[in-house]
DNA sequence: TGTACATCAGTGAACGCGCGTTCACTGATGTAC
DNA sequence: TGTACATCAGTGAACGCGCGTTCACTGATGTAC
């Protein structure tokens, strides 16, 4: 029954790109080893060839969800991005979706070496944030009189509203009003923050050309 | 073995209280039934005299926890919630913090019945937060060029903001500056969007009138 | 008010179940000659 | 290049464990007379 050293790697890769997608949809107590097996096409015997425990999984499958995360949104404009993040396709994609999004509430009570994972995919998402916010031009009307805040302070804030916004979301009943309405309020308040603290604010498009995996697939 | 009517109330609440607690400390599958009974001094077999299921319990002590935070904060200006929900002291003390930073995630993954408790809880923090905004002067110093956002929209945002804020920096290792960072950041900011987007922003006390809990415990 | 009996909160053993992990085994791959 | 053997990825049964839940039992409380 062995197999190739390619076919292994593929192996390897297609079960931390499964775990990464069902931890995110389910959280980690929600997913078990045998079910993630079986999902790859295996038997959860073989689990511990690739890995020394389901939490070195949990370690490589968020780092990867982390990096996925930060790559489709660089080289995007800022503005497309948080109209990507706030949008109900995201909301009704966790699978798909950003980390932070999905999985924070359980992340604290990861061992500290796992934690360790989930802030450094923080600090990433952070920095990638701050260096789009910095190469943008500065939004002419903004008057000398009031500087606008540090693109990191700005990422940082930018973040946590988005995140918090997401979750709220996802955390109220599939048919209430709030759910969307948080969504919209935050992503008009993040526009806004974007356009610097003296622009009225000119109404944007909601369309969101950036989307979180296979549009497809909603599944809330 | 037979107990007071009034005992059993007694009882009841306590197990509710317990669980309030260790919910948002550990998460709803991180504790069972067993130990919350242990912790009330009982043992488990009794549960089901006052609960027809762990999830009826989760609901309970769902919105207790949400009674108790939108206690915590009424009637205190809205500088000082920011202050007190955005400080380190209740980022690491989850149990006797906001369920909505707390639970958020796992929330999203409730059944329906238990989801709608959740989502109303939500809905109460945005209501009572509204209603403080509306309450307080207008800042003196805004233009009116610039109408400052509905209260109901400024208190979605603020709240968003600040359980993301906390959620994010809970999910950060222990000894990470990023955790303390994004604190400080989305305080400031908070406190920035308060004042109204003209405002420069006076420099303000970092300090927490307002405490979550016995300050004493940390726990982290 | 006093008595007889039904009620029922609490006890602790037991249930079935799913979990993460281990293990003996298989047989194709990789390697040493 | 060809052969013999060690390696090891995958298999599937089994492990111990903790979980939510059930149940027969106990005895003090609550109630009907």
């Amino acid at each position: 029954m062995r197999i190739t050293k390619e076919k292994k790697q593929e192996n390897h890769q297609r079960i931390v790109t499964i775990a990464a997608e069902r931890f995110r949809a389910d959280g980690f107590d929600g997913v078990g080893v045998a079910d993630l097996m079986a999902q790859a096409g295996l038997t959860h015997g073989g689990f511990y060839n690739h890995f020394p425990s389901k939490e070195a999984l949990v370690a490589e499958a968020l780092a990867q969800s982390f990096e996925e995360t930060a790559a489709r949104y660089a080289g995007h404009e800022v503005g497309a991005v948080i109209d990507a993040y706030l949008s109900r396709a995201h909301r009704d994609a966790p699978g798909q979706g950003c980390p932070a999004a999905a999985l924070s509430g359980e992340a604290a009570r990861l061992p500290a070496e796992t934690r360790a994972v989930f802030g450094a995919g923080i600090a990433g998402l952070v920095a990638a944030l701050e260096a789009s916010l910095a190469a943008r031009p500065t939004p002419a009307a903004t008057p000398a009189s009031t500087p606008t805040a540090t693109a990191r302070a700005q990422a940082i804030g930018l973040l946590a509203q988005a995140v918090g916004a997401v979750m709220l979301s996802r955390a109220c009943p599939d048919s209430a009003d709030l759910a969307d309405e948080i969504l919209a309020v935050c992503r008009a308040q993040c526009h806004a923050a974007l356009q610097g603290p003296d622009q009225p604010g000119a109404p944007r498009a909601a369309t969101a050309p950036l989307s979180a995996g296979d549009p497809g697939r909603a599944g809330r």
